[in-house]
DNA sequence: TTTTTATGTCAGCCATGTTGACTTATTTTT
DNA sequence: AAAAATAAGTCAACATGGCTGACATAAAAA
C-alpha cells in the first residue's frame, strides 16, 4: 500500500508542471546573472568574461582546450575575452611542461579578486535560496538540475552521494 | 535529538555547495536551451523570439508592457523581434477594448505550432530530469529556484502547496 | 619526415542587448 | 476643455558575444 510504483505519468508530470519547471530556470537563471553583470560593467566586461575567470578560478592550470569544452563556444570567441583578460592582467597563461603547446590559465592576484567578488554576489543568492528551502531540497534541487545536465558534463559533478 | 536545529552554517552551506550550486545552474540552462536554439535556427530565429513566443502562448492577450516586465528588456529590443514575429504571421496584436492605446498579444495558428515543437522539446528535457530525480526531489527543486527569483517576479507562481 | 594537435589571428557576419530622441494615439488628471 | 501622463512604436547608433572561414606557428605524435 505504502509501495505503489509511481504511474507512467505522475502527477508532477502534468503539463502544466512541466511549464513551471521551464519557467522557473528562466526566472532563476535571469536573477541569478543579474547581479554580477552589473559589477562586471563598472570593469568594462561582460558575462563571457565571467565565465572565464570563474572556471579558470576553479581549475587553475587548466588548459584552452578544457575551457573551451566546458563553455562550448569557439575558441575565436573565447580568444577575444581570454585575450582582454590576460593583457588587462587578470589571468597568466604559461607554457605546459608536459606539452609545451599548451597554455595553462591561472588567475592572477587581481584576477582572484574579481572572482572572489563577482562569485561572492552570487554564492550569496545561491545561499539565500539553499537556507531558505533546507537541506532535503537542496539535494532535490541537485538531483533535479544534474538530470537536465548532457552525460558528459554531468561527471563533473561529485556523485550525488554526501 | 531527531530535532536539532540547523545551525547558523548548516553542511550544505559551504564554500563547495555554493559553488556546485552555481555550475549546476550554469551546466543546466546551458543544455536547456541549446535544442531549442537549434530548432529555431531552422527559423531564423533565436532565443529572443523564442522568449516571446513562450510568453505570448502562455498569457494570452497579454500586452506589450506585460511582456516587457518579464523580459525585462528595452522596449525597443523587444520591438526588433516582436516586429518580425508579426511581419512573418506568428503573432497577432489587436487593440485592447478597455485601454485602446494598448497592443495584445497572441499567437496565431503558425505561432501556437511553432510554440509546441519548441517547447516541446523543452518540457521533454525537463520531464526527463524530473522523472529521474523523483516527486520529492522536484519539490526541492521548486522550492531551490523560487528562492532564486525577485519577489515580484515569485508570485508569478502559485503558491508552493501542491 | 610527415601528419596531427593546441593555440592564435584576421576578417566579417549576425543576434540581441543598450541609450537617446522623438512621434502618435489614447487615457487620465486638472 | 486643456494639459499631462501613458502605451506603444520608430530611427539611429553602438557594444557584446556568438558564428564561419581561412590561415599561421610551434610542438607532439605517427
Amino acid at each position: 500500500m505504502a509501495d505503489i510504483k509511481t504511474p507512467a505519468n505522475p502527477l508532477f508530470l502534468r503539463e502544466d508542471d512541466l511549464r513551471q519547471g521551464i519557467e522557473l530556470l528562466f526566472f532563476a537563471y535571469r536573477d541569478f546573472t543579474a547581479k554580477a553583470d552589473q559589477t562586471l560593467a563598472q570593469y568594462g566586461f561582460g558575462r563571457a568574461h565571467h565565465r572565464v575567470i570563474y572556471f579558470v578560478g576553479r581549475n587553475p592550470g587548466m588548459t584552452v582546450s578544457d575551457l573551451l569544452d566546458i563553455l562550448k563556444i569557439t575558441k575565436q570567441s573565447l580568444s577575444r575575452v581570454l585575450g582582454q583578460l590576460v593583457r588587462q592582467g587578470f589571468i597568466i597563461q604559461r607554457p605546459g611542461t608536459i606539452d609545451r603547446r599548451q597554455r595553462l590559465l591561472s588567475l592572477t592576484e587581481l584576477g582572484a579578486d574579481l572572482e572572489r567578488k563577482l562569485t561572492e554576489e552570487q554564492r550569496a543568492l545561491v545561499a539565500r535560496a539553499y537556507k531558505a528551502a533546507g537541506a532535503e531540497a537542496v539535494d532535490g534541487f541537485r538531483k533535479v538540475a544534474l538530470g537536465m545536465i548532457n552525460d558528459t558534463d554531468r561527471s563533473r559533478f561529485r556523485p550525488t552521494t554526501r
